[in-house]
Parts: C-alpha cells; structure tokens; sequence
DNA sequence: TTAATTAAAGATAAATTTGTCTTTTATTGA
DNA sequence: TCAATAAAAGACAAATTTATCTTTAATTAA
C-alpha cells in the first residue's frame, strides 16, 4: 500500500506529536528508536517532512523535530502520504492503465474507485490528534512490545 | 498498490481469457503487446501465473497460454494478487508494524481494517469471467488508446 | 568566539523490483 | 527423425527503493 519511507514518515510524525503535546523536542535518535526505524533513513523522511512544512524543525543545542498544537490539529494523514509517495494511492489505475477513466474505464474501475474513494475519505478527515492521541492514550502502539531475545 | 508484476498478470490474465472463450491460444508475444507491457517479464509473471495453475500453457507449435471456461469463471482475482504480490495488501499492517492487531493495535488499525476488508471482499467476488465479459463487450480497456506518434 | 549539539545535505551502498537476453525443454508437423 | 515453434529456466542488467555514512550548516550556551 505505503512506501516503507511513507510507513515510517506516518509514525515519525505520530511519535512526534505525542511528544510536543508535552512541550517536548524530540531528536532523530529518538525517533527512530520510538518507532522501530533505521536512524539516517528516517533522518531522510523527515527532512522531506520539514521541508513540505508538516514538521518543524530546530537545529543545534536542544533543537529537534516538533509539532505545533494547532498543526497537529490541523494536519491530515493525506498530507504526509502525500509528500512522501504523492498521490498515486489514491489515484492511480488499479492495474497501471496510464490512461483510466469513466470514459476510458479499465476491467477494474469501478471497484477501485470505491475503495479509492474510501481510502481518500479516511486519509483526508484523519488528523495526527486522533492518531497521536490514541498513542498517548494507550489505546494505540507505534511498535512491537519488546521481548527477550 | 499492487506491483507492476501483479499488474501486467492481472492484465494478461483478463485478455487471455478474452481470448480463450474464443478458443484461440495466445503467445507471450501477443499478451505482452495486447496489454502493452514488456514482453520478458510478463513472460516471467506467466510463469508464475502456470504454476500457480491459473493460466495453462502449451509449449511448441500451435501452443501458448489459455485459461478454460470452467476456470474463467472459477478463478477470482484474490487467486492472482495472492499468487504474484501474497497477501500482504490485504492482511499487513497499514503503516508496517510487525505486530498489528485487535489487542495490539497501531493508529491507523481500525481505519484500515475497514478498507482492507472491502478490498479483500471485491478480490474474492471478482471473477475472471466477469472482468474478460466488459472487455470484450467493450465496456472496458486493458490498454491506452493508440495515438499518432 | 569557541565548543558542543543537532538537523540538512550530499555521496555512496545494499536490497529489491523491473526488465532483458540466452539457453534449454517440450511439442508439433512434415 | 528433423526442423520449427513456443514456453521454461537461468543468468544478467537497469532502475528504484531502502539504508548508511560523511560533511556542512545552524543554533545554543559557556
């Protein structure tokens, strides 16, 4: 469905609301280690992040990634799936027609359109309040639980 | 959402049956232009269609790919997606985590479990049959319309 | 103004997917 | 049996995605 950047990009952006509900920055090491995610990677995802605005960061002594109240509010799951893998997901042919439309319906258009239509609707109301909040409600998890190995 | 590889055989499995209900034998060269994808790999995914016992093949003169009209109507969609790409579309975790479940939920778990699940239901319903009916029908296309270039 | 800190940027590398080419095997018909 | 045909199999190559490493730039605090 996501790109592994866009999966890690989502829950980056997750962990790092629940951490600025607490006035708290959080660095790239802590990111990676709170969501299961290879360090320079996510380092990557995020600088994809900042720059389309979605989150901010802050260089030197104390910086670190953050979200604001009202962004978090305000931003939509759309938006990071969006600037990571674009929206190809939700508008794309199903089988990878280049040209696919009412007029020009591939075997599978109508059904896709459907579930299209229902994965656009989800990612556009979803915000990262509800997901972050869910996080820190304990009602969500953002990784594995840890077991002895 | 799907891979090339599952959409090139999703595509070559629709016009072969389109063909095979005409009882005419098709050739990796016809499939591969019919649904305009490169012809060593679709013939790759073929490969992996016959083994999968989806698609019939003939080797030799007068030989090539068929589906029978029992199968045409047997064989759902889920059969080819499962077979190229498995099962991760319709089962894995939205956003990647190892361990998504009712008790150990990620974010966006409830939200995907509801897409998947129509997904899942329009994968197992869909029929070659039905797909093959629209295409010869003209309803629908498996490729972009030729334009002068 | 210097040292420490932290993200950004850029170069590189590994893994996977996509795509190609060559050889082998099976089948048919002459 | 032999030649032609067509898929199967295997090796290889290109492109993309994923992942890593190093250097640079910005910021803070001493």
């Amino acid at each position: 469905m996501f790109s592994k950047a866009c999966e890690y990009g989502i829950r980056a952006s997750i962990f790092i609301a629940t951490k600025s509900s607490q006035g708290i920055r959080v660095g790239i090491k802590d990111v990676a280690k709170e969501i299961d995610s290879p360090e320079p990677f996510t380092a990557k995802i995020m600088q994809i992040l900042t720059k389309n605005g979605i989150i901010h960061s802050a260089k030197g002594v104390g910086g670190g990634f953050e979200v604001s109240n009202e962004a978090v509010k305000s931003i939509k799951l759309i938006q990071i799936v969006d600037a990571i893998d674009g929206d190809k997901i939700y508008k794309g042919c199903g089988i990878g027609l280049k040209q696919c439309s009412e007029d020009h319906p591939c075997p599978v258009h109508h059904e896709f359109k459907k579930i299209r239509g229902i994965l656009l609707e989800m990612l556009t109301k979803t915000t990262l309040e509800q997901l972050a909040s869910g996080v820190k409600s304990g009602d969500f998890y953002l990784k594995t639980l840890n077991t002895n190995h």
